[in-house]
DNA sequence: CTGAAAGCGCTAACAC
DNA sequence: GTGTTAGCGCTTTCAG
């Protein structure tokens, strides 16, 4: 067995108390009597149990990372950010998938309460109905991704992010815009009223839409038949297509492209996440940016802040910007 | 506070040890007892804490899990079907981010120690010199995407995907091939001498070997310079490319696309991994599967026979195969 | 079948 | 400064 705390205590002849105040840089501890016992928790290779320590009544640093979803890039991009200053600040991650279900969200809160977790960073599943499982679960908990009402939420704002990118089209010089995606789920409906309302005030003219439902599991073939379902019917009259994550975004330029449009050449499009995709698509995909590293990042403070001090509530809006790469501006303006 | 154990012993008017036994479903209790201490486990919504159950002898039912790096589609696939089958057995998962420092490696490890992890499953940072750390921590351990010998390795045969790709090329009829990654880097030069091998003895070509570094932090600019370097001081002369993963397959797409070559028509290119990217791309990127999904599985089933019943270190060598996309198959040959 | 008692390894008052 | 004493909440012999 490994040395406990009772065999470096006898061993440098004091009391367990004493190597457990040396241990934490307790100030009262002479210098030899330290010098003393930290030789011998050297000697005998001492660790600590952090088990023993969380249960003598401290906190277990250990904080639980839902998502719907691990390896979808953004998702996984806001996941190592995560872990990379929950481990800066000594607390270790537990990832669990909601898989986006309601009640796998349910069984995991218990968990992570069962585990005596310090905290929680979540997506939640629903904006709605999920709130009452983490309102009972009674840890700290901070939502991201999704402004969530009496939780600490770390987002972006979807609608101003649909604004940015018809900004974005209108100084390119597209007057022909549509949108590819879904128009009501709650936060892409945001993302497509910004990018309505700011071409309509604007005076451009948003001609097709192509409502699609959002992505899971990473299979977005359903997006690639809407399109060519859409064209078939209507016929295609965008100069620029923003779609609504780049998953989307990749699958409407596959059918484009085998409906034997050239990107950008004759029709662009952009996407939204700025995921990894999105730097490898061919043509390098426009896209709108989350600060993925600063949400991570954020997300982490914020906890750590509740944990502590235990804050009130508090929204944290962070900027987007558009990431402008060749889909959208090597496009040639028919004039 | 939360009902403890005491509190439901107390109202039921049993011992603590009673308690414990209904709800660990010792079969010696009568039927009654346990009808009554279940009734006031649900009244006093009674939660276990796994804290204290861990330091009373019982394992954490916590695994590690030790990646070089979150966000890289294929890491991340593998994390997802890892929690996925985690869960599944009752098991949570710390996720940890080695960044491919040795230095983090024995930290994490400590840190895993220190928690009591039930056991760990790693993609070691180097398969020469990660071992003694490994060693050293004394708990199970499961090396998964690389062979390492002495412990418990779950992985495919790099040779034998470098094989299998060159096969493939030889099928859809290309005679003159090209290489583009790491020719030197331990797992990157097995893909590459399985490739080359089968290649020569069977009298194909092998007439362009663009060296790159493997890409870090998902950046793998360097591939695109390469290319055009090569290309400009040596001319390009392969019908087709090998990548080492996807991510420099679509970088050299990119600069091949650039240098006015048309995919797949002129020059045709393969990666590595079959990750989201491949699916993504354009043209649909032809790619050596790795069965993420169960080497993840995998990973936990044997971890999990280490853990109960401590079995001997044993390597499983999981099957690749070529998912072939448009990418290589719609290469028009010349002839 | 059930209870009493002894820990698991550590922290944190409270004395001296 | 340092030791003593209680726990933290649960499991697990060992008696009865």
């Amino acid at each position: 067995m490994a040395a406990s705390m009772q065999d470096v205590a006898e061993k440098a002849g004091v009391s367990r108390a004493t190597v457990s105040r040396v241990l934490s840089n307790h100030p009262s501890v002479t210098a030899s009597t330290r010098k003393n016992v930290l030789n011998w928790v050297e000697k005998l290779g001492y660790e600590p149990n952090l088990i023993a320590q969380s249960l003598a009544g401290n906190s277990t640093n250990l904080i639980g990372v839902m998502v719907p979803e691990i390896a979808y890039p953004f998702f996984s991009e806001i996941i190592e950010a995560i872990e990379n200053q929950a481990f800066y600040e000594g607390y270790n991650v537990i990832i669990c998938n909601t898989r986006r279900s309601l009640e796998k969200e349910r069984n995991i809160l218990t968990e992570l309460k069962q585990r005596k977790a310090d905290g929680i960073i979540a997506v939640p599943v629903s904006v709605e109905q999920s709130v009452s499982s983490f309102k009972r679960v009674k840890l700290p908990v901070t939502m991201i991704t999704k402004r969530v009402e009496g939780f600490h939420s770390v987002f972006i704002s979807h609608y101003d992010g649909g604004v940015q990118m018809a900004k974005h089209f209108l100084n390119v010089g597209f007057r022909r815009m549509g949108y590819i995606g879904p128009v009501s789920s709650s936060t892409s409906a945001r993302k497509y009223a910004g990018y309505r309302d700011h071409l309509l005030t604007n005076r451009a003219e948003l001609v097709d839409i192509i409502e699609c439902d959002p992505p899971e599991n990473m299979n977005a073939t359903q997006v690639y038949e809407n399109v060519k379902k859409y064209a078939a019917v209507h016929g295609i009259r965008s100069e620029v297509f923003f779609a609504n994550d780049d998953i989307t975004a990749c699958e409407a330029m596959a059918a484009l492209m085998d409906l034997g449009y050239s990107i950008p050449g004759d029709i662009a499009v952009a996407g939204f996440d700025n995921s990894l995709l999105a730097k490898e698509a061919t043509p390098k995909l426009t896209s709108l940016a989350q600060p993925l590293e600063e949400i991570g990042k954020k997300a982490v403070e914020v906890l750590l802040g509740q944990i502590r001090q235990n804050t009130d509530p508090q929204l944290y809006e962070l900027e987007t910007r558009v990431v402008a790469r060749a889909s959208t501006v090597n496009w040639k303006s028919p004039l």
